[in-house]
DNA sequence: CATGAATGAGAGTTCATTCAT
DNA sequence: GATGAATGAACTCTCATTCAT
């Protein structure tokens, strides 16, 4: 991503993908804004150009990660296949989101404590940044449909009978810490593809609770 | 200069146990080395004299969870106890560990990258350091061993029919991952405690290999 | 942050006559980055727009103190004249270039076992630093250059019967030593000036040899 | 120097004799306190029981180094020999002491700046420290004295119509920065031992001012 | 839009020095 | 005497950010 040769203008979108790439490769603190510009060929000044700031940036990254894996799940959540089946896809697209998107495995897998522990949205003179905060919020919202979705399903096959009556809180945490990991270890040239992983993994996910 | 007459003297592991608090709840890059002198009552300077620098200091915190983990691991793997109950159990000693034991998680959860990324081992001179390289890849050597204790108990049931030929490195994986991510969300003080978290999961998790 | 408006902004060559003063009134360890940076009204974070480091521009000073005098040293060396005429212009060259020119005096005196001792060319991540090892190398060629011009013209005296045939090796240290030395004693306000100075001690350097 | 294999007691000499050779090698600057602690199997707080502080332990080693060789220097200085014969034995005495001696190298050849430059004799409460300031200045009074030995002897020369009427002050900068020098480039297992330099040297040196 | 220059804040690290043991 | 532990001060260097051009 990113690969603009140069010269033309740069636009958001490029920025984003750059800058996810780099967020997943060196995580929050150790990525700097030098970094990201080197990436799109500008200097560390012209980002502010794009974004607010870093923690800006940060969360443009987030959204755009967490966007692009939800607007896959929604629909299928909301279509007429089984539980099971609908869970089965869900996964695996997950899990393919974070081999095959760089913004998706900066979003899902390293994050999250930096965005919970940071004081993200209080700008130097101690005052808090509305526009920053909104933006955080909208990610925490948009976590957390994100993760009510996959309980919602799972609910509907525990009331339809396909699943046993397990926690599905807990089933849910389980299922993504799983899927998020596979940030933490995939290599795009190993053994198995991420299509392949995440096959595998939703089949044993998936065996774990069904009845 | 040296003022402090000092209470009570702090000790490696006294520091070991504030950095792994400060290194879970910030990361290795923002912890610093003055908040995890804060938390032992101590100056960053005097950190020095226990340890050679952040590095030393950091993977000793990781060795100690990983230790502290492995110690119970191997028992239990070597004992005589049916596959599936040998894993309930290195599951659940697992989970319960990244809950109760700050360098634990610490170990488990955040830094994979940085310690993959960061020049570690380099000192100022440019020459390798060998006492801390042979932290860091007796860490690794650890890790590899953890991960290959769980390998194994998976490879005893499939072999004696308990568990499906299922790909045992990849489902390794995804136990890691959902034990691992337990660092990230649990609170102390939320609805389930580890043992509880941990004896769910467990179940779920062998549930889905289970024949 | 990013206040000052600055009057003028400062550019290479202002601080390197600024580092060279520092340099050769403190030394290497003792001159900080600090100093230097107040000689130029800069703060020291502002230097590293300038320099990658201390050593950089530490041997950037050095470079430009050699150069300064060789520059003047070639042409005399090369021209038409008598060994000894050539020899008298070179020493009174030199010893006015100390006693005028702060970067030659601290390239010629005090620097030389800090550049052999220091880890120059070593950068944070343990790798050699090309550019930086570049420079010490081509300020060692100059040094070098520097006394084979002295050796050559001493050497030509000797083949012309104007000089004793004297060990031109220890000869040209000899010289070099009470040279680099004014730079240690010299004080702008003093009984001589640099050039009287010069005068005299060539006449008694040189008679020290003649036939 | 400093050989001490241990156990025994240490005592001023000895630590005076070690820290000749760091700061020789280090300077003034890059020598700790640590280093010459361990020249003499001490801890860097144990010198605290032998000098006051790291000025003077400086400066016990400089005095050290300049008595050396001014023991050997007053007696030729005060006999009956001609001031030709008496200067050219000065000369030798004092490189092979610089070759030989690492405190009279550190005496002579790398410390003035940092003895003139040093807030030395200030502590930090910022009250002058008496012992301390009545060591340096004995230090530079001996330095004096050193001078003016020479001065005399170059006097003595002249008067009696062997030496040239020459600046004599000039001409002992121009000796003791040619001497001093030596420090810098000897090396022990060079071509020529210390000796042998200072033979060819004084030959040059006397032969610029003789008649 | 882009950028070079500048900077405040802060990080890791070193060091001389002190003091209780 | 000797030392381990501690610390204030200082240093090099990095980084997010600003602003004039």
């Amino acid at each position: 991503m990113a690969r603009k040769p140069a010269d033309q203008s740069v636009n958001r979108d490029e920025i984003i993908a750059a800058a996810a790439d780099v967020l997943q490769r060196k995580g929050y603190d150790a990525a700097t804004m030098k970094d990201i510009a080197a990436a799109v060929n500008l200097t560390a000044a012209s980002l502010y150009h794009h974004f607010k700031n870093k923690d800006a940036l940060f969360l443009a990254v987030l959204e755009a990660g967490l966007t692009f894996v939800l607007d896959q799940l929604e629909p299928i959540a909301a279509c007429d296949l089984r539980p099971d089946d609908k869970l089965r896809r869900m996964i695996a697209c997950h899990i393919v989101g974070v081999t095959n998107n760089r913004a998706v495995g900066a979003a899902m897998v390293f994050e999250i404590r930096a965005l919970m522990t940071l004081p993200i949205g209080i700008n130097e003179s101690g005052e808090l940044d509305g526009e920053i905060l909104a933006a955080r919020d909208a990610f925490f919202a948009q976590r957390d449909r994100f993760e009510a979705l996959f309980r919602q399903v799972v609910g509907e096959g525990i009331d339809q009978g396909l699943f046993r009556p397990i926690d599905a809180a807990i089933y849910v945490k389980l299922l993504l810490g799983a899927q998020n990991w596979v940030g933490v270890w995939f290599k795009p040239d190993g053994r198995l593809g991420g299509d392949e992983i995440a096959a595998s993994m939703a089949d044993m996910l998936i065996s774990g609770i069904s009845i």
